[in-house]
DNA sequence: AAAACGGGGGC
DNA sequence: GCCCCAGTTTT
């Protein structure tokens, strides 16, 4: 099967793990503070806010200043912050200092949609979701297992097509392949591991379309 | 449907 | 120095 190609031959290259540790509540505001960044910006600044803050009252009662000055480096910090804290004093004081483990009340947190909703599912709860966001739309359509234009049909499609032990793997696989190889813009289909699999890619090497 | 939010990294 | 980027909310 493709699909066990493509998760196999990732794997190789992307050793899987490095989500799937933390706590709920880190897992979240991790996630928010993920939303149009870069990774390794957010793993240091998620490191930042909690090497200071700890729990959800902690960073409840912090001021947003000092919330800014932490995740600064993630961008968006000016509505990141404020968001974070409300999602901290809401954790705290209307679900007992837990994060929510399913989806429609995850989604109703500021700031949390259904990317970072599936995240937090998947990463802080070891559900069985697909977090899909842009690299996982992007390259879904890419690789032909998908012909669909929004990241909800993907989610949906992907669901159907891919079998449900390979579903954590999804995005954290796929986002790290499209920051480094198979990008927006300029893919390095040289250096693609599964090239011989894709449509896009092969026509693109031999020159074909 | 489109705008707005933003610092960091690649070139 | 210019351009692009792990979404979500607001207009």
């Amino acid at each position: 099967m493709t699909i066990d190609t493509i998760i196999l031959r990732l794997g190789e290259i992307y050793p899987p793990g490095k989500f799937t540790s933390s706590d709920p509540f880190r897992c979240l505001i991790s996630t928010v503070l993920s939303q149009r960044t870069r990774d390794e910006v957010t793993y240091s600044a998620t490191e930042k806010l909690f090497s200071r803050f700890g729990t959800p009252s902690e960073i409840a009662c912090a001021g947003t200043d000092e919330i800014e000055a932490l995740i600064r480096e993630a961008g968006f910090y000016r509505t990141k912050a404020p968001r974070i804290k409300e999602i901290a004093r809401i954790i705290q004081d209307e679900f007992k200092g837990k994060v929510p483990d399913n989806m429609e009340t995850l989604l109703t947190l500021p700031g949390v949609g259904r990317k970072t909703a599936n995240c937090v599912l998947v990463n802080g709860f070891g559900k069985d979701a697909i977090a899909v966001d842009t690299h996982v739309h992007r390259i879904s359509n890419r690789l032909g297992l998908v012909a669909t234009k929004t990241p909800e049909e993907t989610e949906k499609e992907l669901y159907r097509t891919i079998p449900k032990e390979h579903w954590k793997y999804i995005n954290e696989f796929l986002v790290r392949f499209g920051q480094d190889i198979c990008r927006p813009v300029g893919p390095k289909c040289g250096a693609c591991p599964i090239i011989d699999l894709c449509p896009t890619g092969t026509s693109r090497l031999t020159g074909i379309k």
